[in-house]
DNA sequence: ATGCTCATGTAAGTCGTTACATGATTTC
DNA sequence: GAAATCATGTAACGACTTACATGAGCAT
C-alpha cells in the first residue's frame, strides 16, 4: 500500500499539485524510489479523494484539478511514516542471476558481471546529472531528496565494489572447481 | 517475469525436486533476493511445465512430483542469465518515508532513523545466524549463493552507515531551518 | 490414534504495467 | 495552423498476496 503514501506525501509537500504535477516528480525524483505510472496516479488520486485523504482545492485549465491533503490525510501519513513497520525490499534481479551464475561458463559469468559493473557506472553518471540539473532549495523535497540522492549514490558505489570483488573471487575458485568435475549441478 | 526464471533456475541447480522442496528453497535462500508464495509457485511450475521448459522426472508419495528441466529450459535459462536486461530494483519503502521526513518533527525523524538502524542491525544478526546454519559445500548453490550473502552484509552494513550518517546530516540542519521559518511545507 | 510434516492445489482481491483513448491550451 | 505540452481517464492483462481447502504418509 505504499503508492498510496508516496501520493499522499507528496501532495502534502506540494500543495495545489495536479496529477500531472506529481507525475513529474515521480518522473524526475521520487520515481527513482517508488516508480509510479500515469494510470496508476490517476487511479490512487480517486481513491484518495474517496477516502477523504486528498480534496480537489481548485480547478485550472484543460480539466485540472489541484489536489490538497486534508486533516484526516495528514494523520495518516504521519502514522505512516513514524508507526507502520518498514517492508524491507527483497527482489533484485541481478543478485538472483547471481544464484545462477554456475549454470553458465566462467567466460560469460565474467561478462555478466563485467555488464553490471558497466551498467552501474552509466547510472553513477545519470545521477550526477541529475544531481546538477535540480536546483536544490531550503525546501523539505530539496534537504530530504539531497540524503536520499546520498543513498543512491553509496548504493551504487557499494554494488560496483561487489560486482569486482566477486569477479575475482570467482577467477580464483571456478578453475579449481572445473578441474575437479564437470558440468556442475 | 523473473519468478518463472527463478524456478526454473532452481530446478536447474536441484533436479528432481518437488514444489515443496523448492518451497523450502526460497523460504531459507533464494527467498532472500527473490520471495515467492507457496500459491505463485505451484501456479508457475504448472505454466513452466506447460511451456515445456521443465517436466514431471518422476512421482513420489503423496502425490509428490519430481521436475527436472528440459532442454527448451535450459536454453531458456541460459538466455535470460545473460541475455536479458537487468530490471534495476527501484522500490525502497524506508526511502520513500525518508523523502518525507521533513512533514514530521525532527524528534521523530531521528527516531525514525534510530528504528530503521536497529532494524539492521537485527537483520545483520539473522544474516549471520543463517550463515552458520547452512551447510556449505562446494556446489552452485554454495558458491554463488555465498557470493550473494556476502553482498547481503555489504549492503547491511552500507545502509546502517547511511542512517548514521543521515541521522547527524539533519541534526545539524535542522534547527537551522526551523529557526527561519516553521511550518515548513 | 494423534499430531506433524509433506504435498498440492484453487479463489478472491490488490497492485502494477502497457496500451488505448481523448481533448484543451499554449507556443512558434 | 501545426506541433508540443498539458491533462485526465479506461481497459486488459499479468504478478503478487492472503486465505481457503484437502489429503497422504510418518513418527511416537
Amino acid at each position: 500500500m505504499s503508492l498510496r503514501h508516496a501520493v499522499l506525501g507528496l501532495i502534502a509537500e506540494l500543495d495545489g499539485a495536479s496529477g500531472y504535477d506529481l507525475l513529474k516528480m515521480f518522473e524526475i525524483s521520487l520515481g527513482n524510489v517508488w516508480p509510479a505510472t500515469q494510470s496508476q496516479l490517476y487511479g490512487e488520486l480517486g481513491k484518495l479523494t474517496d477516502a477523504g485523504l486528498i480534496e480537489v482545492v481548485g480547478e485550472g485549465p484543460r480539466g485540472r484539478k489541484a489536489y490538497g491533503i486534508t486533516e484526516a490525510g495528514r494523520t495518516e501519513l504521519l502514522r505512516w511514516i513514524t508507526e507502520v513497520p518498514v517492508k524491507p525490499a527483497r527482489r533484485d534481479d541481478a543478485m538472483l542471476r547471481v544464484f545462477f551464475l554456475g549454470q553458465v561458463d566462467p567466460a560469460k559469468a565474467q561478462e555478466f558481471l563485467g555488464g553490471q559493473a558497466a551498467v552501474l557506472r552509466e547510472r553513477t553518471e545519470q545521477l550526477k546529472a541529475l544531481e546538477g540539473a535540480i536546483d536544490w532549495d531550503d525546501d523539505n523535497l530539496s534537504v530530504y531528496g539531497r540524503l536520499v540522492m546520498e543513498y543512491g549514490r553509496r548504493f551504487l558505489a557499494m554494488r560496483g565494489e561487489w560486482y569486482a570483488w566477486a569477479a575475482e573471487e570467482i577467477a580464483e575458485t571456478e578453475p579449481a572447481r572445473r578441474a575437479v568435475s564437470s558440468p556442475r549441478t
